[in-house]
DNA sequence: CGGCGGTAAAAAGTACGACGTTTACATCAC
DNA sequence: GTGATGTAAACGTCGTACTTTTTACCGCCG
C-alpha cells in the first residue's frame, strides 16, 4: 500500500491521489490538512505541498474555512500521467484502458501519417529494428520481449510524427501496453495479424508512404479495440 | 506583467511558468527558491509550494544542492491547461497552434463519429442550436459572438462522445479557437463553407450517421489547418 | 416568529526560523 | 593521477505563530 517514494511528499501525494482517484473520497466530501498531516506523520507543510500539487491537477479544490474538497471526476486532468497511472491502478481500469485505447485510435493513425512524411532515416532504422524484435518474439511466450519492441515502436512513431501533443502520448501508449500484457489474461502469443502490421507500418513509413501508414496503424487500432472488446463488458 | 492572481500562490506559479514557458530560462538552467522568494517578495514556503506544482508539470525538476533546474521542451505537460495557456500567450504562439491543430484534426473526427451513436436528445439539440448560432452570427462582423457558439458546438460534441479523454479537450479547442480569432487578423467573416460543414455534423450526429459525421469533421478540421498554413511559416 | 446583522471560530494562507539530508566540489593523501 | 574524505550549498522537513477569509451561530429588531 505505502508507494515507498523517494521522499515525504511522494509517497503522500500517491497515497491520496491513489485514494481519490480509487473513489475512497466520494466529489464533494472535505478532508483537512491537519488531519492528513496526523494520519499520514507529517508536517502540515508536506501536506500543504501535496495539496497544491493534487490541485494542480483538478483533483481537489482547497478553500478556507472549508477545507479540501474533492471535485468530480469530470474535472480531473486526465491527461496527467500521474492520474493516469492512478486510475489505471484503481477499480475502474477497464473503462479507463478503453478511454485511453479510444484516445489512441485516433491519434496514431495521424500520428504514422505524419511520421512517413517527417521520420528522419534514424528514425526508420529505429522503427525497422523494432518491428524486427516483434517478429522475433511473437512466439515462444516471450510476451515480457515482445512488450518492449511493441512500446518503443509506437513510441518512435509518435515521437517521429513531429508532433510535440503527439510525441507526449508516448508514456500512455506505454502504460496501455504495459497494462494490457500484465493485467489481461494472455494465454497465448500475440496475434500474428498484429505483428504483420506493424511491419507494414514500418515499411510504409521508410517508403514515405503516408496513406499506407495511415491506415495499417489504423488497422492495428481497430484490433486493439476488438481486443478490448472481447475483454471487458 | 503581474498576472494579479487571488493569492501569492497563483501570483508567482503564472510569472515563472509563464517565464519558463518563453524559453526566458533555457532548458538546464537553475534558479534558487531563496532567489526567486527575494525577487517576489514572498516566503520560501510559497516558493516550495509553486515549485512542486511547475515540478507536476515536468517544467523543472528540483535537486538538492543544486536548485530547481529547467527541464526541456521535449518534457513538459504540454496537455496541462495552464502549460497551454503559457505557451499560447508567448513567442513561438503559431508553432503550438500548430501543434494543438493538428491534435484536433485527428481527436475530432473520430469524437464526431462516436457522438453520432452516444449523442442524447439534449446534446443533439445543443448541437443543432449552436449551428443555428453559428449560421445566424456568421455575417456581419460579429466575430465576437460567432466564437461563442462554434467553442460550444465543438464541446459538445467532444462530451457527447462519452469518452472522458475527449470530452477534456473542449478546453484546449476552447483555447485554440479564441486564439484564432483574438490574434489572427480576421478582416472578414467566418469562412461560408465551414458554416455549412458545421451545420452537416449537427444533422448527421441527430441522424445518427457516424460516418457522415467524422467526415464532415474532417473537413472541418482540414480547413482549420489550411488557414492556418496561410497564416504561419 | 422571522429576517437581518454582527461577531466568533474554523480552516487554509503566509511567514519565519531551525535543523536534517543529500550531494557537488574541492582538497588531501597515497 | 586517482581515490577517499570533508565541507558547504541547496533543498527537505518541521513547528509555530500570525493573518485572512469564510461560514455559522446568536442575538437583536421588526
Amino acid at each position: 500500500m505505502t508507494t515507498e517514494g523517494r521522499g515525504l511528499h511522494t509517497r503522500v501525494l500517491d497515497a491520496l491521489g491513489l485514494a481519490i482517484t480509487a473513489g475512497e473520497y466520494p466529489a464533494g466530501s472535505v478532508v483537512r490538512t491537519d488531519e492528513v498531516a496526523q494520519r499520514f506523520d507529517v508536517s502540515r507543510t508536506v501536506v500543504r505541498e501535496v495539496v497544491r500539487v493534487l490541485e494542480s491537477m483538478h483533483l481537489v479544490e482547497s478553500r478556507r474555512r472549508v477545507g479540501v474538497t474533492v471535485r468530480p471526476a469530470e474535472e480531473w486532468n486526465v491527461y496527467d500521467p500521474r492520474v493516469i497511472r492512478w486510475r489505471l491502478a484503481g477499480a475502474d481500469r477497464p473503462r479507463q484502458l478503453r478511454s485511453l485505447t479510444v484516445l489512441r485510435s485516433a491519434v496514431e493513425p495521424v500520428a504514422a501519417g505524419l511520421a512517413a512524411r517527417n521520420a528522419t532515416p534514424e528514425q526508420c532504422a529505429a522503427l525497422t529494428e523494432q518491428a524486427l524484435g516483434m517478429v522475433a518474439t511473437s512466439r515462444g511466450r516471450r510476451l515480457e520481449e515482445y512488450l518492449v519492441h511493441d512500446i518503443a515502436f509506437h513510441r518512435v512513431v509518435l515521437n517521429a510524427s513531429g508532433n510535440e501533443m503527439f510525441a507526449r502520448l508516448g508514456d500512455v501508449v506505454a502504460e496501455i501496453l504495459t497494462g494490457r500484457t500484465r493485467h489481461q489474461v494472455m494465454f497465448d502469443d500475440p496475434d500474428p495479424a498484429a505483428v504483420t502490421l506493424h511491419v507494414g507500418v514500418a515499411e510504409a513509413v521508410r517508403e514515405g508512404d503516408a496513406a499506407r501508414a495511415e491506415e495499417l496503424t489504423r488497422e492495428i487500432a481497430v484490433g486493439a479495440l476488438q481486443e478490448l472488446d472481447v475483454l471487458a463488458p
